[in-house]
DNA sequence: CCGACTTTGTGCATGCGTTCACAAGCGGTA
DNA sequence: TACCGCTTGTGAACGCATGCACAAAGTCGG
């Protein structure tokens, strides 16, 4: 696999380690599967299940099986022919690869409804993302305990960031404050974000955003119901006609 | 995601309007992207800029140049060669593509952190997507409004669901609980589904879903933190070492 | 009215991701 | 031990999306 720009191309010189080398290759659809493999893989493990095959796994995850065994190749290969994976092994490899194996300490700024949300969340601290500060600028705010963690203020980011090892910051503020928010993370060290504000943010190369467009994703399923009902309705009243039975012509 | 499958290919008889022949082709991707042009545009007219090139906006939007006019393209050509596209016209293009011409009535399911961050957040109504019903199975919730709603028994969900014509159905509810009330959505006859359940869901072809999953987000960041503390570690080190500095050979 | 400049729209090539199909490998069985 | 059936791992083909590069088309100044 042509591996990105390899950057005057260190990886002529192999010997790292096989997984480093890997995970380098991993595409990034491919990055999100295995987070979702890993959680139907945890689920099995706590009901008992010690072995699974691709099909059982693939159908479980809502993946065609070809793919799932694909995926798990670029990552090394760690089932058994004629048998199917250790669930055991494969929890454990998956987290290896994902960064699993350590905390990633998490920072929300903006303690909306969505803030309060995220930080009373319990998903994250069990999976590794301790939640360890809180950030708003509403004076009211500052100091009171949201989910166990007091509300710092927004001008100390930069202190508390380092001081707790944010490794990761989720902006849930209002989208004007996001780009600032942002930037104030960044100057904090934080390489990771993940962003709910319905906001294209700026960031330099080495930072990694992923966005959450609650937004965005209400048009897109908006758009497949007018498609629905466009199909529907040339269906039904034949063609040459559109939604407002007006003729259109090219 | 598989929602192609023509269906026979009722395509062959054409003569549809050409909005609607387009839309059919218009790729996944492209959607999302628009609905991102659309938030853009519809600031940038706030602030009564009527005109806009393809450089300008992709650069707000965070996009290649020539992606975006291929994804406007897709939707057909409204711009003007050497001077750039109609802001308005523009919005009202991709609105009416998106199927915001009309509202899309929600119906958000469990009523917990997120569920009442959902139903307050005021994002939704203004873009055309009210939020007309709240579920929920907790006794003490059912009546009480949550962002000017009353809750509803989630047994009464077919009933509601039909009266208020809700076109997108919003699951907030925990793991468990995420597939059966799926399934009363889908024979409430909601087509469209949002699943913040860290769970994949059945559903019928006929129905689209589209999943957001915090979870997933955090460990894909998780990856890239991974990834590059091993290239870190792996230039300061050198090759030839792993990250306990034990060398390893293939 | 014409020519130069600007910007769109798109054919084409490239690369990535998905899917298929099958050989290789392993456990079970006689 | 040798065979049989099952499942993995992957080479290869396909399809979709991205990015480039340029012709077409329009505006603006003279």
């Amino acid at each position: 696999m042509a591996s990105q720009r390899g950057e005057g191309e260190t990886t002529a010189t192999p010997l790292e380690p096989a997984d480093r080398e890997r995970a380098r290759a991993i595409p990034e659809a491919a990055v999100a599967r295995l987070a979702v493999y890993l959680r139907v893989l945890s689920g099995m493990a706590d009901q008992g299940v010690t072995a699974v095959s691709s099909e059982e796994l693939s159908q479980a995850a809502g993946v065609n099986a070809a793919k799932l065994r694909k995926d798990l190749s670029y990552i090394g290969s760690y089932g058994t022919r004629g048998v199917g994976y250790d669930v055991e092994v494969l929890v454990s490899h998956i987290e290896r690869i994902l960064g699993l194996t350590r905390n990633h300490s998490v920072a929300v700024v903006g303690i909306g409804n969505l803030g309060h949300a995220l930080a009373n969340y319990g998903g994250f601290p069990g999976r590794g993302f301790p939640v360890t500060a809180l950030f708003d600028v509403d004076a009211d705010l500052i100091g009171v305990p949201v989910g166990g963690i007091p509300v710092s203020h927004i001008d100390d980011i930069t202190a508390v960031c380092l001081e707790r090892e944010v490794s990761i910051g989720v902006i849930a503020t209002p989208p004007p404050a996001a780009q600032s928010v942002c930037d104030r993370l960044v100057s904090a060290g934080v390489q990771c974000i993940l962003n709910f504000a319905p906001v294209v943010l700026q960031v330099p190369d080495n930072v990694e955003v992923r966005k959450v467009d609650l937004a965005v994703e209400m048009q897109i399923l908006s758009f497949h119901v007018a498609r629905r009902a466009d199909e529907a309705a040339s269906v039904s009243v034949g063609n040459g006609l559109g939604v407002d039975g007006m003729v259109i012509r090219p």
